[in-house]
DNA sequence: AACCTCACG
DNA sequence: ACGTACGTGAGGTTC
């Protein structure tokens, strides 16, 4: 398997002897973790070794400008306070904008923006941010919560809470790897978060600035592209897949044109983003009511769009039911590595309950294969810091990115060594890219 | 403690 | 007829 890139058992126990203190805290829960789940063969290869890793991790921790956190906190709270005066004049009526009951009450009760408003298993009115978008044209208050919403979450869990998190003595914030949490490999992170922070949105991206890294230093991030998308390619063995990844081609742009047989050059933005949502849906166990819902088309539509997939990609289509099969005979499915997740439900009478098993036998082997190649990657990547003397440190890792904080003097050597093994960690049928980026933050990096 | 909502991959 | 895409952690409200 892959134990010719991993540790050996005697390689291990010299680094563990060396960091015994910090593996100590780790080693008994993972030890528990991997004998009730059989895992003993990734035991000394993967988890053992990356229990130093991530000690590391955590206690090298990040830094934090907190005071720009702490003036952007001033700034959102005056918006707070002048959103909240406002929906008061809107609605005749004082409310607790962070009461999810009474913004449904508001709404639908006293306001009645909407005959019939959808309601939670509880009997409460749904006010999620999907239902309220559908709803902004109906009162101008909907958006009023909406941007409510926004500027509270982005206040109360990052802005205001991470610099109560940073550490007296350090001066960083240090997170915790939890290893043994998921149900397919991937680690989590808590005490705070940092798997978590913002991205998507203009306002909230804002908050990567204040991730910084030491004088001296430089932000260096790495991810990996497409990497759930070329395990899909590798498990199923998919000519047309393997052959798109393999001529560098945009992967949805290539199933686009595949799907709507039409050239490269004429796929449309429309087109692109069916096929992106179609190939997300296929990793996360699809249907056609998920895809319908998704791309805001008729079920109909999704369905044709779906069966044009499956032609397109005629053994992912096979790797899903071969994989269901396999739960169905064994009461388990698995990643490249061996790594097992135990689905009880695959043979439920109950059809709900046994479509949800159904999926997961489709996604646990993907996003558990991606999680045990970017675990070796970390594993080897610590390996060589240590064997050639590196001072730089890893401090982060978002399931298919890994982040460093960085000497400016090493940074070619760290660039060279994080990108090797991490598209090295283990060979596919097709290539396993990473991509990178340097700057005074994580925003700028990224 | 349970629920709802929402941040990320 | 049914409910509906995978995996997480955290804040705030409600009971």
């Amino acid at each position: 398997m892959a134990d010719e890139i991993l540790l050996t058992r005697e390689g291990y126990e010299k680094i563990v002897k060396e960091h015994e203190e910090l593996v100590s805290v780790r080693r008994a829960e993972v030890a528990e973790k991997i004998k009730e789940e059989k895992l003993e063969h990734l035991f000394y290869d993967i988890e053992m070794p990356l229990m130093k890793c991530l000690a590391k991790m955590e206690l090298n921790g990040v830094r934090i400008d907190s005071a720009s956190l702490n003036a952007s906190a001033d700034k959102l709270r005056e918006e707070i306070f002048s959103i909240q005066n406002e929906a008061i004049e809107m609605t005749g009526e004082e409310f607790n904008l962070s009461s999810a009951k009474q913004v449904g009450e508001i709404l639908f009760d006293k306001l009645k923006i909407v005959e019939k408003a959808k309601k939670t298993k509880t009997g409460q009115y749904v006010t999620s941010e999907e239902v309220l978008e559908s709803l902004s044209s109906k009162h101008p208050i909907v958006k009023k919560i909406l941007e409510y919403r926004g500027i509270k979450k982005l206040l109360s869990t990052y802005v205001e809470a991470l610099p109560e998190m940073i550490n007296a003595k350090t001066g960083k914030i240090h997170t915790s790897y939890n290893q043994t949490v998921t149900a397919t490999g991937r680690l989590s992170s808590s005490n705070p978060n940092l798997q978590n922070i913002p991205i998507r949105d203009e306002m909230g991206k804002e908050i990567r600035r204040a991730f910084i890294p030491d004088e001296g230093h430089v932000f260096f991030s790495a991810d990996y592209s497409q990497i759930e998308l070329r395990i899909m390619a590798h498990l199923s063995g998919d000519e047309n897949m393997v052959n798109a990844f393999n001529a560098g081609e945009d992967i949805h742009t290539a199933t686009s044109a595949k799907i709507y047989g039409v050239e490269i050059s004429e796929v449309t933005k429309d087109m692109r983003r069916n096929a992106k949502t179609a190939n997300f849906g296929i990793i996360y166990g699809i249907s056609a009511f998920g895809l319908s819902e998704r791309l805001g088309i008729s079920r109909t539509e999704a369905k044709t769009l779906i069966e044009g997939y499956f032609k397109t990609y005629p053994q992912v289509q096979e790797y899903i039911s071969n994989s269901i099969n396999k739960a169905k005979d064994n009461g388990y499915v698995e990643t490249i590595f061996g790594r097992k997740r135990y689905l009880s439900d695959i043979n439920s009478a109950n059809s709900v309950v046994r479509a949800f098993a159904e999926r997961n036998a489709v996604n646990a082997p993907i996003q558990g294969s991606a999680a045990d190649i970017i675990k070796i990657a970390m594993v080897n990547i610590d390996r060589r810091f240590t064997q050639e003397n590196i001072q730089s440190q890893m401090i982060l890792q978002v399931h298919d990115e890994l982040n460093f904080n960085v000497l400016e003097s090493e940074l070619e050597k760290v660039k060279e060594i994080v990108i090797e093994e991490m598209q090295n960690a283990y060979k596919l049928r097709v290539p396993l890219i990473a991509d990178y980026g340097v700057g005074k933050n994580w925003l700028e990096a990224h």
